[in-house]
DNA sequence: TCCGCTTTTTGATTTAAGTCAAAAGAAAGA
DNA sequence: TCTTTCTTTTGACTTAAATCAAAAAGCGGA
């Protein structure tokens, strides 16, 4: 899904405001596996993927990698809190298919923020509707078994479930991969 | 704390500005049990805390209630998709302790989102800053044991965690209220 | 095409946390 | 103050899912 589209379908840009914003963007094709952003680095920009599969993750205390998040097609992404607050980050932000990405760095952004109202209200938006859908997440983990978990991953990302390894998704909902695998089976 | 202080921390609001958003919202005094939203009805209004606890929970498949969250003092809560979106409300929004709440109604909001600027900025930021806290709290309950969610909580919420009752926290916790016990009279 | 590496599956065993039931303690109301 | 009701604790037992270990399947590169 093209940024534009995307765009347009939340705010109501006018041409030259829409041409003005996707100029501050940076169009790259980013390759599988790779890593946009370091755990303990100062995630610099958000993306917007333009194609492709991306995953946030981070290690526990036992040196495993927790998937927090994945994001797919037309989805920003970011290590939020990093970005925002120019803090060292807690996450990896890592590529799971080649994907064509779009950038902008926090000065960017912050300018076209300062210059459209709309722009504004474009953050706010997007920030209320990921807010949403995380509250959705928490709800699906938080006393549910192992098999209904499965079945919100499901709904939730109907897409994403077969093109991403299983571990993948076990560590997002926080279940062993072996016990992903033995639900799958039950599925069949 | 006092809704003019918190919206100062986040834009810098001029007096007149201050004033007029402030004369968009309604102060009451609402006493424990209350509840502001049922599920199933629309939310018609966001509010912010300045004294008292809140929480929103919904009935699983059992009947059982799960608290999703706790509003403490200096925090906005609404039942936040059924206020956007004007959908019904899959929460409830109850009264913890008798407090004093404002209120302002979607169409009030709109009509400063568009009148200022600053106040879509504020809208966003906002947002961005509970969608990092709710983040936090899947990290808290993803892949962590029991022992260590309640460490979570009462990191998180230090206050709160002595002010409701135990069985409220253990269901926002994802566990069930005994073995919340066992854990706190293990840390004794 | 074959080899080596990664991912997934399967089986056996352990364990953390849930459930059920009842007692103890605290709070609220008459 | 004494009931009554709500909340928390305790104990015994069960269970879902984790862990450990190894086999099977799938994939990518030479």
């Amino acid at each position: 899904m093209k940024l534009a589209e995307f765009l347009h379908t939340l705010v109501d840009f006018s041409e030259e405001e829409l041409e003005d914003i996707l100029s501050h963007f940076e169009r790259k094709e980013v390759s599988k596996n790779e890593i946009l952003v370091e755990q303990g680095k100062i995630c610099r920009n958000l993306y917007f993927v333009e194609k492709g599969i991306a995953r946030n993750y981070y290690l526990n205390s036992d040196g495993k990698e927790i998937t927090q998040l994945f994001f797919g097609e037309g989805r920003f992404m970011s290590s939020l809190e990093s970005f925002f607050q120019e803090s060292p980050s807690t996450y990896y932000l890592e590529i799971l298919e080649d994907s064509v990405i779009l950038s902008i760095t926090k000065e960017q952004l912050d300018l076209l923020f300062d210059r459209y109202h709309k722009m504004e209200r474009l953050g706010r938006l997007l920030a209320t509707e990921m807010l949403t859908k995380v509250v959705h997440k928490i709800n699906a983990i938080q006393f549910q078994s192992a098999r209904e978990r499965y079945d919100f991953m499901l709904s939730e990302y109907p897409d994403i479930t077969y093109r991403v390894p299983l571990g993948l998704i076990a560590s997002y909902l926080g279940m062993s991969q072996e016990t992903l695998s033995r639900i799958r089976k039950k599925k069949l």
